[in-house]
DNA sequence: ATCCGATTAATGGTACGAACATTTGATTGA
DNA sequence: TCAATCAAATGTTCGTACCATTAATCGGAT
């Protein structure tokens, strides 16, 4: 055992609770670095006092919540996670299925989300991300007017792209993780979305026009191009999250 | 046991995982209803015929994710559970904490959003929502020129309502579920910003303003005045999400 | 000396049984 | 009639044993 006891002996009810809400603070609080090895779990349960199904019970939720990883055999046990995306996109997916939530909300709510980010990207981006920004628009132009027809593979690739330099250059990891978050969990309707001609060509034409806007440094303008369109939503597909 | 048997019994690794697996399935395919009762672990123990522990282990992850429920006693077991909104907004609140992201960016993003909230609860919000976002905005005003001074946790409280009701007047979930989520991870430094009177009164300002032209009909006048502030964010107290 | 396969030890996964704690409903007695 | 008590169902915890997986170690063949 290298590292020293972080822990302390537990009793009364809920012991797995407790031992998972202390494991939970010594992570959150930088205690323990992500990577790092933090017990067996024969280990924990002599530090914790308590039997090894509540050491187990208490790992399974901290596991769920996405913050530690468990290892079999030897050099096995519990290891610090880097928090992922993942796991907060998958509850929100769990809870648009069970509201039934309409994926036009999601796709309203991502294109609102980037109105701001035309702003700020704007304003705070480098140049490079700008010039960036437009030759990939310009790419995308080309894939949709191909004489053999659209690719729509690259095009769903370039557009994800571009929405995660967009939120990159906004320079607030917060519309980072939103963006991803967003972009998970519409996810699988994604094809359903682009294979629309009509929605296609509208993405593309925003791209354009807003990649222009913002290397010219006219936020206002790339902006009010959003506007529109936000006043009069394009038709999509209908569908439910199921 | 009033219910027919709904799960076949599970062999091979990762037992646990499997008989989670089964019980989702049930419940996100609707074949078992929020507030149904499931079985007790001794049922579902025999069910799935796995051992105990096995069956105590799904349990406690599917717990975590926030779809059932677990009663002790008589009566007690595995209840469904309505998904609520704060399972989806706590991993999101974790990712941000664990990356330590500045409040002002996380201040800054919840205003973004704002900005949209508010043209679409001008669209789309009913009579008497708007009335209420009036009452309110004008209810904080007083509230912060009382003479005994101003009521920090009761305008903390209406600005908290004023929010969750500006975000549903969008009649759109995820406007909701993202509100709640920021304003969980804002959480503790919400009483830093309130101690703070230049944010107190700029909060408080935009509030009036928006509310009433929101109420007045006119989006665009209420956006701008938000843009204003977007561009020359306020000085906020430096801090970190530790 | 080097490399490959078998052995071994640490560790998670599962099972079973027992005892305790909590909750609800039924029983009993004043 | 009402309150105290008891009993049954059920989650919570413990302990032990055994299996499966993994990584290190050892040993022999080349």
């Amino acid at each position: 055992m290298r590292l020293p006891i972080l822990f302390s002996p537990v009793t009364g009810n809920n012991l797995s609770e407790k031992v998972a809400a202390q494991i939970e603070s010594a992570i959150l609080s930088g205690t323990i670095l992500p990577g790092n090895r933090l017990s067996s779990e024969r280990d924990l349960q002599t530090q914790f006092e308590v039997g090894r199904g509540a050491v187990r019970e208490a790992l399974k939720t901290l596991k769920q919540k996405g913050i530690i990883e468990i290892r079999k055999g030897v050099k096995g046990g519990v290891y610090v996670k880097k928090l992922e995306i993942d796991n907060a996109s998958e509850s929100l997916s769990l809870l648009l299925k069970q509201n039934k939530v309409p994926i036009t909300d999601l796709v309203e709510f991502r294109d609102a989300v980037d109105e701001t980010e035309v702003i700020l990207a704007a304003i705070r981006g480098d140049r490079d991300e700008k010039r960036q920004l437009v030759e990939m628009a310009m790419q995308l132009s080309e894939l949709n007017t191909l004489p053999t027809g659209p690719d729509i593979e690259k095009i769903k690739a370039i557009d994800r792209e571009m929405n995660l330099l967009l939120a990159k250059m906004t320079k607030n990891f917060v519309f980072v993780w939103m963006k991803n978050t967003i972009q998970l969990s519409i996810g699988s309707y994604d094809s359903l979305l682009y294979e629309s001609p009509k929605y296609r060509s509208r993405t593309i034409d925003n791209w354009i026009n807003t990649a222009k806007e913002i290397a010219a440094g006219e936020p206002l303008r790339a902006l009010s191009l959003m506007f529109l369109s936000l006043c009069s939503p394009p038709e999509l597909p209908e569908g439910q999250a199921s």
